[in-house]
DNA sequence: CTGTATCCCTAAAGATACTG
DNA sequence: CAGTATCTTTAGGGATACAG
């Protein structure tokens, strides 16, 4: 999701797309844009030069995925924060439950 | 995802829903559900019974999450099969290129 | 019926080093 | 620059048994 959503603002090369998903291993993104390319969501173009360039980007089945992932960005965005106070007072109502059961 | 799809067609019951979901295990499920409340998703109400009755419901966050997942099942019912017949071809052309690599 | 508790095992991800 | 290869660690999930 990551992958794509960044792609979306333009392609990008192998050392920026890490950079700008952040946080990402090598190995993890080399594994990530391998199986975004098998499923034809998004394109690999390689420049013969030295060193090598090779770009990644969006094809039209990615862009159409990433439609359908930035409805899903904007409802998380949207319901995040109180979700994380839900939880909190979860968490909380199962600490004192735990506390009724096994007083200290 | 799964639960969250099978509770918008109405509320399930602990085993129904396992039913519903096919192929999630007991322990599975049990997780899969209190996560989803403790995120607010679901509702879960206990009937004092014997034996007991548990209720699993969407919530109104629930319902408006299923509103995005559902554009997002669309979207994979809409490509899967492309997607299939890509990853095929790209497969076959990986083997290809090991065969040129490697001749047995 | 609706779950927990254990044990176990594997697939996924991190760290590190190396290469055309 | 754009990756592989290798090794290790960890978290996710299956199987099974038990419990209120």
């Amino acid at each position: 999701m990551t992958v794509i959503c960044r792609l979306d603002d333009g392609p990008l090369r192998f050392n920026a797309l890490r950079r700008a998903v952040n946080g990402i291993t090598q190995r993890m993104l080399s594994i990530t844009v391998r199986r975004l390319e098998r499923d034809g969501l998004i394109s690999r173009a390689v420049e013969p030069a030295v060193p090598p360039r090779v770009e990644y980007a969006l094809t039209e089945r990615g862009r159409s995925l990433h439609r359908v992932l930035a409805e899903l960005v904007a409802w998380t965005e949207e319901n995040l924060d109180e979700i994380r106070r839900d939880r909190e007072r979860y968490d909380d109502a199962a600490r004192a439950e735990e506390l009724l059961a096994f007083p200290a």
